[in-house]
DNA sequence: CGGAATCCAAGATGATACTG
DNA sequence: CAGTATCATCTTGGATTCCG
């Protein structure tokens, strides 16, 4: 067991790196830090949806993610209060991971940025390829 | 001069990597990968704010980037139509940017999003250190 | 002024193997 | 089932240097 500063998308600028440069003033670059991570808007709107799932599931539900990498970004939104996890003390356990009430807050402008993408992403592509 | 594939903000994925697992379903994704990059936040903001700007001041109302990462930056707005770029063919030349349409409906769930890391970031920390 | 080209350090992600 | 540990790799971002 190591600490988790390193490459955990949890805090990392919080403890203050050698001179703030716009953290205290850019709460909004740390939240896309975190939302930005290439699993984390998936897993929000996944939770969001379904109320709440167990690690296998979730995994099953996020094509493409290694168990590593769904760790760890849970770990990262459980440590921002975004995500609770529950035990079943059984054999074998069964974990339980959902949305904060903060989870579900998020979740709302995230939808609107949902909207936005699935609204203007695919005019961008085009204008990509006509010019 | 080489091809835009490699580390540029842009579309990278638009050409099908190898078998698009869910780009084509998760444009959300894809804008994530955009916005979620160190300085578009700030940037769409700055522009958002100001209207238009030339290179230099807009590198000066960004503390810490450097002139490859805004511009980068810069490209893959322009790539995806969310700025524009006006030169003066003076000498000197003048570049001048600015948020397209498109961008400034962008900038509206940003502004979302940015409210909601503005109110509950804070809170985030403090969560983290209390417990 | 507004870039482009190059090199390099750091971090993020994935594959694999192992554990309680 | 639900992870953890480790290694290898790919991408990002920053510093530096040079140019029209």
């Amino acid at each position: 067991m190591e600490d988790r500063t390193s490459s955990t998308p949890g805090h990392s600028q919080v403890t203050a790196p050698r001179g703030d440069l716009f953290s205290p003033e850019c709460p909004t670059r740390r939240l896309l830090d975190r939302i930005g991570t290439k699993w984390v808007a998936m897993i929000v709107k996944t939770l969001a949806e379904t109320g709440e799932l167990r690690y296998a599931d979730l995994k099953r539900r996020t094509p493409g993610v290694s168990a590593k990498m769904l760790t760890q970004t849970l770990r990262g939104l459980e440590d921002d209060h975004l995500v609770a996890r529950r035990v079943e003390p059984s054999v074998p356990p069964a974990v339980h991971y959902s949305l904060t009430p903060l989870g579900h807050s998020l979740d709302e402008p995230l939808a609107a940025l949902r909207e936005w993408a699935e609204t203007h992403m695919p005019e961008i592509d085009g204008l990509s390829r006509t010019g």
